[in-house]
DNA sequence: TACTTTCGATTACATCTGTAATCTGAATGA
DNA sequence: TCATTCAGATTACAGATGTAATCGAAAGTA
């Protein structure tokens, strides 16, 4: 029955609504007012439309509430690094037929992996062998 | 003028789209049923949805077409791995603020690198310092 | 020639997303 | 106490997406 796991649900959070997690990670637990001193300038996003994204965001059972007087302050529900490898997953799997070594090697030939990318790969590589 | 670049526009390819891309990746020019008998079994499509994403796809720019009697072949007019590299980029971009290792790491820390992928990625790397 | 099959083109329609505006009720200040 | 203000809740609305159904023309078939 429980096809559905509540907890780890992944509801798929939008690219709107991951801005407005990445600020949570970063902070939490925050107000929408908050959220938007963040996010607003930079994305050109008013204050309904912060508020928007948070009822979907707990909606979705990412963030959770707590009341702070007469308003709510939102936490993350889901970590950031449940989120990341999903969504890592999730290409490397549409991609690259679920393969990493392709997607490296993809980085690597269209140059998208700077000198210290590599030096830290190596270094992690080494690190891993122990 | 030549703020929208048609060969190289990038509008963004759905996912549902990119399935069909796939398709037509692996094999070129096909008819819309030839399409049809690679992916609709496999994802519950009916022919008329196969029609609607090429529809799309060629509107985005993303196909081309060419008339066979009283149909149509289609083509990919972007390559497979100019898709991949936006795809991918976009993905370091947003979770890893733009840095591979990051990813990397990840993908490591997860496991989700088998000992092949990792063979593989040290057979590169000693690739490229040459 | 009339009927059927087969294409592509047009239209449909529910969701999801991005981006708000408006409504409602509590808190606050006069 | 009454108007103002500020929070969340509800509603809005266009464009993208998933997934088709239907229409109209061309081709093949009797």
């Amino acid at each position: 029955m429980a096809s559905k796991d509540e907890s780890q649900n992944a509801e798929r959070i939008s690219e709107a609504e991951h801005a407005v997690m990445e600020v949570l990670w970063h902070e939490s637990p925050l107000s929408a007012a908050d959220v938007c001193d963040v996010v607003c300038k930079e994305r050109g996003w008013s204050i309904p439309t912060v508020k928007t994204l948070l009822s979907r965001l707990v909606s979705k059972g990412a963030l959770s509430t707590e009341p702070d007087g007469r308003r709510f302050l939102y936490s993350p529900l889901i970590e950031r690094s449940a989120y990341v490898g999903t969504e890592s997953k999730r290409l490397v799997e549409r991609l690259f037929g679920g393969r990493a070594a392709p997607l490296f090697a993809h980085l690597a030939q269209t140059e998208a992996l700077s000198a210290d990318d590599i030096a830290e790969i190596e270094r992690l590589l080494k690190e891993m062998k122990k």
